[in-house]
DNA sequence: TCTCCATATCGTTTTTTCGGAATATATAAA
DNA sequence: TTTATATATTCCGAAAAAACGATATGGAGA
């Protein structure tokens, strides 16, 4: 019961939604994310954890950067079974496809620039 | 979005899931939740209200009493979803089955005799 | 009409969640 | 070792959600 309450949790909040629609695309490294989201780094961060608490997303560390990418479903059977109906869910939603259509522009060695 | 944030709210409640496991089994009325809970009348109303807000119980009146069942899952396609893989889940929760073994005994006119 | 009873709503308090600034941690480069 | 930087954590204040008692609503029966 309590991993499944994680699972729903984790998924009842809108920045987390979108950041695992923006992850179905490719995978993001926080500063990413951020830029994408428009949050503060901490929000960004935080999300994250509770993502990865639930068994949806994994990090893999590169240098200085963590990746994320949508977990594998291991971890969590009900985790597994959301996200594979999340890929069919929410495309045609305004706020997500919206959000899609800018993150091919969104590079971590541009976001280095501008701060 | 909003309609999927609704339906994960709404999931995101320990008494709102075990609501739904019951109801699995068969409809009842308002007061007979509120014993198998052990909550307040008003807590009890409030969480069926979210749930069929979300799409995921519907009610039927009979004279006084107001009866909940699982909904058909046509105002939801996520709830419909949902409640199809919920039926194969937390069956081995101990908090749900444990709910689950006593709700054969409850009667909503034994209640009436206890108040 | 008046009363009773199951349910819904309201008002209040407590707890949880969210956002962001500030700080801490950890790794890479100089 | 010192510096710089991406990320994680901490610490607030604000907003949302939860519980429950009290009250309102609405239908059934006297």
């Amino acid at each position: 019961m309590k991993e499944f309450l994680r699972v729903m949790k984790a998924l009842s909040d809108p920045t987390r939604v979108k950041m695992l629609k923006i992850l179905e695309r490719r995978m993001m490294c926080v500063c990413e994310l951020q830029t994408a989201l428009g949050s503060a780094q901490s929000t960004a961060s935080k999300h994250l954890k509770i993502l990865e608490d639930a068994g949806l997303v994994a990090s893999y560390k590169d240098g200085l950067w963590v990746n994320y990418t949508l977990a594998d479903g291991r971890q969590s059977p009900f985790a597994a079974s959301i996200l594979g109906n999340l890929r069919h869910w929410l495309n045609d939603d305004p706020e997500v496809s919206g959000l899609l259509d800018g993150i091919d522009r969104i590079d971590r060695f541009e976001i280095l620039n501008k701060n």
